[in-house]
Formats: C-alpha cells, structure tokens, sequence
DNA sequence: TTTTGTTTTCAAAAGTATTTGAAAATTCTG
DNA sequence: CAGAATTTTCAAATACTTTTGAAAACAAAA
C-alpha cells in the first residue's frame, strides 16, 4: 500500500512527454522555434541515434517538418549525423553535454542576434551630436554600447574558458 | 566640401528611426513582442515623457496598441507614470540606466520561463529509473536539472549584487 | 448630473510563422 | 542504366500572434 507521503513517481513514458513539452515550451519563450526544439529534447534523451521517420512518427509531426528541423538542429550544431555501414539510413544524435549545447546555443545567437547589434549602435553612435535632445540620445546610445561590449566580451569569456580548460582536470570540477 | 574619407554622419531622425527598429528587431528575435520593445526604445531615447497619444503617433500604431503596449512595459517594471498637477493625460518615462533596465529583464524571464522549468525537471528527475532505457533519460533530466540550478543561482547573485553594492562606491567602476 | 476628455477593452481583421505533403532530386543497388 | 529507397524542397494550407478601432468604462470639469 502507498502512504500518501510517498513521493508520486511519473513513469518514463509520461516524463518524456513532460521534457519534450517542456523544452518546446521554453524556446518558443525564447523566440526559438518549438518543433526544432522539440526534435532537439528527444534525441538529447533518446538513448539511441534515431532516423528522420522515426522523429516523424514519435512527435508526429511530417517528414518535411521533421527534416528540416534536423537540418536547422545541425547547423547549430547540436545534432550530428551518423553513418552505418550497409545501411541507407541517415541516424542523428544529439550532444548531450549541457555545457557544450549551451556553449554552442550562446555562439549561435552571440553572431546571428547581439553581433549585428553591436553594428548598428556603432554606425548610429556617429549620429551628429550639436543640440539638446540629441544629447539624450547619444547618451543613452553610448550606454547601450558599453553594455552590449561588456556582455560580448563576457560572453566571448565564456565561450574561450570551455576550449582551453578541456584538457584541465580543474575543469570538471566547475561543470 | 566632404572628403571620402571623412566619417558618414547619419542625422539624429535617421539615427533614432534606426535605433527603433533594430532595438525591436532584437526583441523580435528573443521572444519578445517587436511592438513593445519599440515603444521602450522611443521612450528611452526621449528626452521628456511622453503620453500614450504621443507615442502612437510617432510609431504610426493605433491607440489600443500603444495603450496595451505601455501597460506591458510598466508591469515588465521598465517604465514609469508621471503625473503632472493640472493636466488631464498621463506621461510615460522609461529607466534609462542601462544596468537597472537589463536587470529588470532577467528578473522577469527568470521568473517567467526558468523557474517553471526547474520546477518541472523536479518532477521529472522523480520518474523511476530502474530500466536500461530510463537510465540516458534521467542522467540528461540530471545534467539539465545542475546546470540550470547554477544559470539560477548566478542570475540571483547578478541581481542581488546590484542592490547591494549601490551604495558602494567601488560599484560605479563596475557598471 | 451631464458633458467632455481620456483610457481601456476585446472581437474581428491583418499579418507572421509554421507545417504539410506531394513532387523533385538524390543516392544507393542490382 | 533502371528501379527502389531515401532525402529535400517549397507552394499552399493551417495555425498562431499582433493590431486595429469602435464602443465601453472611467474620471475630471462644468
């Protein structure tokens, strides 16, 4: 007989569900498509690389969904393919290293969102700056630059600490 | 007459007009309504409150939308009402320092989006783990579950580092 | 209380993003 | 090379999000 204090167990079934959900959930908060992350979520828990049709049918979702989503996935650089031998198949996996997936999600956005970013404040920080209400301006401008530099140059911290403690036995310790 | 090789000055128009549009942009990309974030940056950049009529005229977007969209913006805690003795309409300023703003961002999307999902890996890190197959799943489910707790736990120390060191000189070097 | 100025709401319309699925392209196999 | 298996593409359909604007609610002034 279970007692009401024990903790209530979801079977794996059930929890597979709730992380796919979950993740898909997250990214589309995060302006990420949710299908893509979707995909993502079940081959970081599937235990063996899986086929395109096999995605397909487990999210039900189509086959021009599924591979497209694959694609994007490996341009990210969170999925890789597998090749078997005597066999036509494609398998793909997913790196299941959290720091190497967020490693590689912060380097996606860094060039694709803040980089561009970065460009644009430069070439309006040229504005002409001679009266009163363009002091306002500038002024907030250039405090949006700085900031946006310092989380670059932090990001980009980040980024290099992960290649170059590899090797270093400390390095586990902090992940 | 202009040199070829002098700096290309783009006017202060120009240089808000574009500031507006990639700030939205931006936000576009990171799940945020493109709308509101374009209110906020004319708000940032105004160098006196604005009203609601104000700032729908100047972004070309109808009364409803400007409303909902400042509504938004003060419940995010980015922007403020002033009232003004004598007059009718309200004013609206937005916090122009760059730490606070940005601070008052990751306290929202903590709140929003981490904080449900710690609290659903809880429950699926609770899934029993006594299969082979189970066995990739929770080590993920754990994985995600630490470094998730850590992104958790560094964000707190940002924010409460901030209120801390206020009133401490050295803090200023800082930002 | 009525009028007038102002803000808020929300159903419908417009605009965006995603998904589908069938056809085309590709690649392996005999 | 022809045929079979598999992957890729993309126009059209669907689903989702945002915006509009007119009406309702509200609040100050007359």
């Amino acid at each position: 007989m279970r007692k009401s204090s024990d903790p209530i167990h979801m079977d794996i079934k059930e929890g597979k569900q709730k992380f796919i959900e979950s993740w898909g959930k997250m990214a589309s908060d995060w302006g990420i498509n949710r299908t893509m992350a979707q995909v993502h979520a079940l081959l970081l828990i599937a235990a063996e690389p899986m086929t395109a049709d096999q995605v397909m049918s487990e999210l039900d979702i189509s086959r021009g969904n599924s591979n497209m989503n694959i694609r994007a996935l490996m341009d990210w650089g969170l999925v890789h393919k597998q090749l078997r031998t005597g066999e036509r198949k494609e398998y793909f996996y997913a790196e299941k290293d959290m720091w190497v997936v967020v490693r590689q999600i912060i380097l996606n956005r860094k060039k694709r969102e803040l980089e561009p970013m970065l460009k644009v404040l430069d070439e309006i920080a040229g504005v002409e700056n001679n009266c009163p209400e363009s002091e306002s301006f500038c002024a907030v401008i250039r405090d949006i630059r700085k900031f946006s530099g310092k989380a670059n140059q932090t990001l980009d911290a980040l980024v290099k600490a992960d290649v170059a403690w590899l090797g270093n036995p400390l390095f586990s310790l902090l992940r």
